[in-house]
DNA sequence: CTGAAAGCGCTTACAG
DNA sequence: CTGAAAGCGCTTACAG
C-alpha cells in the first residue's frame, strides 16, 4: 500500500507537508502543492483513516445501532440519517440487533471499540441496562424511536397522533371505537398510542369498553386475530377499530371482509405509519405518516449538533401528518 | 480514555502483557490473567479498533455500496448481509449512492481509505469507471444485483425466472403476452428478465409482437402508464402481462381494473420481486421471489471466503421460487 | 511466562 | 514556507 511517507519521498518534500496539502492546513507553496497533488494523483495513494483517526479521535463514521432492517419504517429512518450524514461526509457504521436486546449493549460497546464520532440508536425498549452502558459511555449518543431518559431523543408525536385519528372517527359519529395495540412495554407504539386513544375517548365522555381493546404482535395475522377477538368479544360491536400499525390494520380489514362487513360503511378502520401497502390496499387506508425519513434526518442532526457545537437538546418531538383515505 | 498503557500500569505489567491477554495469544499466567481482566472489567476498558487495525491491517468491518436503502429489495439483501457477517463479527459500514453512479466510485475510494477488508456492491450498473476503479482497488469485493466482468458476483436467475413465469402463461393457453419492462441499461433487470421473456416466445414459437412490449420506470405510476400504452397502441390486446417489478404489475393492475377488465379472467397479470405489496393486492400477485435475503447472506459469504480462504468464485446464481397466486 | 522496543501511518506543535 | 520529532494505542518478533 503507498503510504504518506512514499509520496513524501517521491515529492523531495517531508510528510508533514504532504498532510498538510491533503487537509488544506497551513502554508504551503503553490510550486510544492501542485507537485504533492500530481504524485498523490498519480500512485492513486488514499489515506488511511484509521492512522488520522488514532492521531485525530475523530473518525467521521456514526454508529448506528437498529432492531430489524427490513421493516419499512426502519428502512425510512436509516435512509433519512444516511442522507443527512451524507451531506457532512460522515458514514454510517451499521449494526443490527435482530430484535435481541442484549445485542444493543453489545454494539454500544462494540461502537465505541471502533471509535465513532457518535452513536444513533432505534430504541424499541427504555432497558435500564442500556441505560447505564449509554451513561457510562462517552460518546455522543441520540436515541430514537423511544425516549430515553437523559439521553437526546427524538420521537414522533405518538400520543398526539393516536389522540387525533381518534377524533377523527368521533367527528365522523363513531362512539364504539375498538383499538388494536401493542405490547406497552413499546412505550412509544404501545403505551402512547393507546393513551391518546383513551384520552380522545375521555375528551369526548365516550366509555372504555375493554373487550374492544386488544393487544397485538407487529404483524398482519396478529391484526387478524385481534378483530377477531373483539368482534368474538363483544356483543354490541364496534363502527370502528384503530388499529396502531398499517399491518395490524390490514389484518383487521382481512377478517372484516371476511365476515361480510364493508370498510368503511359498516366498520371504520384505520392505520398509522402510512405503508407503501396503505395506499394499495381496498378500501385505501387512512393512516398516520410519522415521516420516518424526518426522523432519521433530525435525529442525524441532531446528533451533529451535539458534535459541533456541544448543544444538546433533550427531546424533538416530529410532526406527523394525518393521510384520510376511503377506509373511514 | 483508558488505554492499554493504563491498565498496564495498574496492573504492574507491561502493555505486550495486556495485549496478550484480550487476544488470547501466547502464555499469560493464570495469576496475572486474573488481574488483568479484573482491572480490565473494573475500568470499563474497551481496546482501540483504530490502533488495533493500524498494525494489523485487519479493521473487522465491510463496506457496503447501495443505491437506495428505501427500497424493500436493497433493504432485504443488506438485512442478509447483516446478518451473515455479524455471524463472523463483522461490521457494515453503510454507504448509499442515492442512485448517483458517480457516488459509487467515490464510496469505492472511501471505503478503501477507511480501510475496510472488503466491500459489497449492490450493483445496478456495469459502468466501466466503476470497474477500473474496482481493478484498481487492492480489496476482496464482491457485486451483487448485477454481474460485473472479472469481478466475483452474486445474482440471481432473471433469465429463467423470467423465462419461467412466461412459460407458466403459455401453458395456461396464452398466446398474446405483453411484457413491461425497464431500461436494459439495467443489465440483469432490463435485460435479462426481457430476453427470458423472449426466449420463452421463441420456443413455443409465439410471435414477438413490438406493441406489447413496454418500457418503464421502477415505479407503480409507471406500471400504469406502460400497461396504457400497450393497450392503446395494439388492436389486438393481450391476454396476460407481464411485468419486470410487482409495483409495475400493480400499476398496471390499477389501470385494468379501471378499464373494467377483470383479472386474471379477462387479462392474466404476472409481477416479480415477491414484494410485501404482492401478498395484498387484490387479485394477489403471482410473483417470483428473488430471496434476496439468500443473496445478501451469499454475497457476504462469499467474500468471507475470499477473506479467510483466499478462494474467489466468479459468480454465483441464486435460486429464485415462483410463487403462484390469483392473479394467473 | 514476561518485557523492551519497534513500528503501523498519520498530525501537529515547535523550530527554523 | 518546510522539516524533524513526538506521539496516538495498539501488536509482535525478539530476547531473556
Amino acid at each position: 500500500m503507498v503510504t504518506m511517507k512514499e509520496i513524501a519521498r517521491l515529492a523531495n518534500v517531508s510528510s508533514a507537508t504532504v498532510s498538510r496539502v491533503l487537509n488544506n492546513s497551513g502554508y504551503v507553496s503553490d510550486d510544492v502543492r501542485k507537485r504533492i497533488l500530481k504524485i498523490i494523483d498519480e500512485t492513486g495513494y488514499i489515506p488511511s483513516e484509521h492512522a488520522k483517526a488514532l492521531r485525530t479521535k475523530q473518525s467521521n463514521v456514526i454508529g448506528v445501532i437498529l432492531p430489524k432492517l427490513s421493516t419499512e419504517t426502519a428502512s425510512r429512518i436509516v435512509n433519512g440519517i444516511s442522507e443527512e450524514l451524507a451531506k457532512h461526509s460522515y458514514q454510517i457504521l451499521l449494526t443490527n440487533t435482530n430484535l435481541d436486546p442484549k445485542k444493543e449493549i453489545e454494539y454500544v460497546k462494540l461502537l465505541k471499540s471502533k471509535q465513532v464520532d457518535g452513536i444513533i440508536l432505534l430504541a424499541t425498549n427504555r432497558g435500564e441496562d442500556l441505560l447505564n452502558e449509554i451513561n457510562k459511555l462517552q460518546i455522543p449518543f441520540v436515541a430514537t424511536g423511544q425516549e430515553i431518559e437523559g439521553v437526546p431523543s427524538v420521537i414522533n408525536n405518538n400520543f398526539h397522533a393516536a389522540k387525533e385519528i381518534t377524533n377523527l372517527l368521533i367527528e365522523k359519529g363513531h362512539r364504539n371505537i375498538a383499538f388494536i395495540g401493542v405490547d406497552e412495554a413499546d412505550y412509544e407504539v404501545g403505551h402512547k398510542r393507546k393513551a391518546g386513544y383513551l384520552a380522545a375517548l375521555e375528551e369526548n365522555q365516550l366509555p372504555v369498553v375493554d373487550e374492544w381493546i386488544a393487544k397485538a404482535e407487529f404483524t398482519i395475522e396478529s391484526g387478524y386475530t385481534a378483530a377477531k377477538e373483539i368482534f368474538n368479544a363483544s356483543s354490541e360491536k364496534p363502527t370502528a377499530i384503530i388499529a396502531v400499525t398499517d399491518r395490524l390494520a390490514i389484518g383487521a380489514m382481512e377478517y372484516l371482509k371476511e365476515q361480510g362487513l364493508n370498510v368503511p360503511s359498516d366498520v371504520a378502520l384505520t392505520g398509522m405509519g402510512a405503508s407503501d401497502l396503505s395506499k394499495y390496499v381496498h378500501p385505501k387506508l387512512t393512516t398516520i405518516d410519522f415521516l420516518s425519513e424526518h426522523t432519521g434526518a433530525e435525529a442525524a442532526r441532531t446528533l451533529l449538533r451535539i458534535l459541533q457545537e456541544g448543544i444538546s437538546l433533550e427531546k424533538k418531538q416530529i410532526d406527523y401528518r394525518l393521510i384520510i383515505r376511503d377506509s373511514i
